[in-house]
DNA sequence: AAGCAACTTCAAAACATCTTTAAAACAGCT
DNA sequence: AGCTGTTTTAAAGATGTTTTGAAGTTGCTT
């Protein structure tokens, strides 16, 4: 999953992108609004955080401006316990949730997590297809009630399969999503990433490859 | 479908280029007005994109020339953000759709197929013809509700002659449209194909072969 | 019926995807 | 820091599917 964080200060803005790159998201930083709207326009990012205070172009307007260019990510803003009436004007101007300074990062992570979830579809943080599940939350897969051993890239593909259940998803999408930009366009890391997550989940044939476009989790039987 | 790129930036122009052919496009590419003028003129393009601030020629003189030259396939201008106002000089020059830098391959590719389907006189992304039914937007063709197993070849096919139902389209206008440039002229694949879709649409008799000139897709039973 | 255009069938070539393997990179430990 | 076991990546070959070329058949048109 890929976050921009849009973070003036250098201080918090490095803390938040290496916390958020320890839990294995996809980071772009962000120093001002301007960076900001670059950044959401031209990358797939799946969420953002934005601190109100920002320079050039204020959180408020860079939200607007978002959500004017009709980018419908969902967004979490910052802001100072001391302004905490901004947060009115952030949900106002498009922002999904808010959290006010100082916070936890466990509590910022959770609050993003339940964010991606739900902006995929998801109300309880728990995705459930036949007889193979997946904690968001948690970060664990169970198959047949079993946890399954899965490595921090297996886990990665399988929940961003599961959260775009039944949609033709292509390689392209899911490195743009799993990988910083410097991604090696022709390499096989994914085949054999789904290779091993189809072994470990059969014999359920969740992950359908649709030739020519990309890869379909899901149950359904008939092909689309 | 074939699309004509026009894009001085050498990136973003190979960027361009590779994710429209990753998309199944036939891609020319002109990186100035001049050759944009060149390749419009002289291949039967069913789009354009071209970049407003463009060498030699302008694109909006591009755009003005085309025009007077009597080419009206669709053309969607992009224009950075800073030249917003260009993007007026764009749609009154011709231009029928535009987006401002930066944006998202996904966005442009969408409006790119919106605009080749109306283009095309249909408003909505799925047509339907008897018991056929296609959606562009989804690369998806549905028969008797029932999604149809398309090679990426038969289903670029049974769109061009779906988008230009009632018309009869020569096997010439198939190629030009369908191939890159460098095709074996007396080649017979395309009668295997439309053998091959006619035979997973039997027993719906909607590709009519009119002897000498091409084919004509509908449902009309009188000849025309 | 001859001549031509379109159709069918089939197998080779080209291509996309999958599998296997081993090297490289990384994380955890002492 | 250096060692050890694990994870990720790159490379190469195997597999399976799609596309193409070729040869033969059908059937319209004159």
């Amino acid at each position: 999953m890929r976050i921009l964080v849009v973070e003036d200060e250098a201080n918090l803005r490095e803390q938040l992108a290496s916390h958020l790159r320890g839990e294995g998201y996809v980071v772009d930083v962000a120093v001002d609004g301007e960076e900001g709207l670059y950044y959401g326009s031209e990358y797939p990012v799946d969420a953002a955080v934005i601190d109100l205070g920002l320079p050039k172009i204020d959180g408020v307007d860079l939200i607007k401006s978002l959500r004017a260019a009709k980018h419908d990510f969902p967004i979490l803003v910052l802001t100072a316990r001391s302004h905490w009436q901004d947060k009115v004007g952030g949900l106002d101007a498009g922002a999904d949730d808010y959290l006010t300074k100082p916070f936890q990062m466990e509590e910022l992570v959770a609050r993003l997590n339940a964010l991606i979830r739900r902006s995929a579809g998801h109300a309880t943080p728990v995705i459930v297809c036949a007889e193979l599940s997946l904690d968001i939350s948690r970060k664990v897969a169970t198959l047949h009630g079993n946890p399954m051993e899965l490595t921090a890239f297996e886990y990665k593909v399988l929940e961003y399969l599961m959260l775009n259940q039944e949609r033709i998803v292509s390689k392209t999408e899911l490195t743009e999503h799993l990988y910083e930009q410097d991604f090696d366009r022709d390499s096989n890391v994914l085949e054999v990433f789904v290779g091993r997550l189809r072994k470990k989940i059969a014999p359920l044939n969740l992950i359908k490859t649709v030739r020519g476009q990309g890869y379909r989790f899901g149950a359904a039987s008939n092909d689309i």
